[in-house]
DNA sequence: ACCTGAACACCGTTCAAGT
DNA sequence: ACCTGAACACCGTTCAAGT
């Protein structure tokens, strides 16, 4: 550190796909989503924007990479981690799948949203539901059940759910928010009304939803055990 | 439209902000979303870019406002098929509900996305999902039970599950996707054990996944039935 | 083989100015 | 009150050119 001079010998490895996409994630996970240009890529690995086109087709190309990277990261996460054989526990074994890609997803929370904006199956994708599909075909499943099975579960299969209402990063004072509420009270009954309770029963939680491990957890349970009924009766 | 000559007296109803997002929603649907630029946005209305700053704060408030007008398309088809009262059958009542939504959102692909991508909860947002909750309470559910209810549908409440494979539009030649799947079928083999059984009972869903009308409301019923079960046990 | 500079056709947005 | 022109700071991307 203190005898290296700044700008000399830093840059001797060349570039290489596999460094462009995960700079591309850091960079995203440090600064965001929209930080992710071209030219922020190109100065996060210490080159000039047009080099990029050297190593990754276009834009696109390092979002489908990026996505790639993140699911690496589930699997190297999945090879710790296994649960119960899906032949004994077919439920165990796909919540445990789904909670651990979950685990991932959250430390990347920019992810949901590129990994949706994909149109092309990618091969890493392609092999995570692949196994997801063994998961339900060792469970005794149908084909047809197992297909819609996966439609049903949707973006879920892969730890998460896109919430429609993001919770305010800055809460707005109690206050302020129990004065808002008694405003709204008379155009949104029902929302005020859970509101109030919801906020009664748990403080932390006063305004907009909560996609917390518990909701998310409670959906897929709902899914799973919907399944495993249909299962049985198939 | 014969003797009318081109520039001279059309623009003479100012624009008003309405006017803005209905042309906003117009060129969505016609060009797609990517299209909907402050440029050709202004170009829709027959004015410069500039102008519509005077109507509208920025993009992001004419993304806000355009998933305002879809929401109310949503509400008025909501006026003319009012299912059973919830009191009598909650699952029915909100099977409508979403369904008849469902029918709005697609009339405009694009939609969804950008219902999505919106933070801030709109009045027009909040307005339908007051009438969700209203129907799970109009059933018996407690605020608890339907708030984790609110979760395990989320974007399904609105009548749309984002895809995580979109069908290609070009589906490249039969042959092709033949070759294609034996290509795989090491790699992945429960997933094109799959598409062959599929492929082979409906010949026009050959790749990628398919979501019609029956895969959403297989899963929404799924969801429904779950919820009804853990109301009746509460 | 790997990287760059200059340039192009786009964005959203501000600001002073027009009628 | 409503609209515009010029300009700014950005995008992704191409292409000919450097080492």
């Amino acid at each position: 550190m203190a005898t290296r001079t700044e700008s000399s010998a830093e840059p001797r490895i060349p570039l290489s796909k596999e460094r462009v996409l995960r700079a591309a994630v850091s960079l995203a996970d440090r600064d965001g989503i929209d930080s992710l240009t071209m030219r922020n890529l190109a100065q996060e690995v210490g080159v000039e924007a047009m080099s990029l086109y050297y190593h990754v087709a276009n834009k696109e190309a390092v979002l489908d990479g990026v996505v790639d990277v993140i699911l690496d990261e589930v699997e190297e996460v999945l090879g710790n981690v296994d649960g119960p054989p899906a032949e004994e526990d077919w439920k165990g074994a796909m919540r445990t799948r789904i909670l651990s890609a979950r685990e991932v997803l959250l430390r990347h929370p920019w992810a949901p949203a590129v990994i949706e904006s994909r149109s092309a199956i990618s091969p890493a994708i392609a092999r995570y539901f692949d196994a997801v599909l063994g998961l339900l075909r060792g469970g005794g499943f149908s084909y047809d059940l197992a297909h819609h099975a996966m439609h049903a579960l949707g973006s879920r299969a892969l730890g998460f759910t896109q919430e429609l209402f993001e919770p305010d990063d800055h809460d707005a004072g109690a206050d302020d928010a129990s004065n808002m509420l008694e405003q709204m009270a008379d155009q949104f009954p029902y929302l005020v009304g859970m509101m109030m309770e919801v906020a009664h029963d748990d403080p932390n939680s006063t305004l907009g939803w909560c996609d917390d491990q518990f909701e998310f957890e409670f959906g897929l349970d709902l899914i799973l055990n919907g399944l495993d009924g249909l299962r049985q009766t198939a």
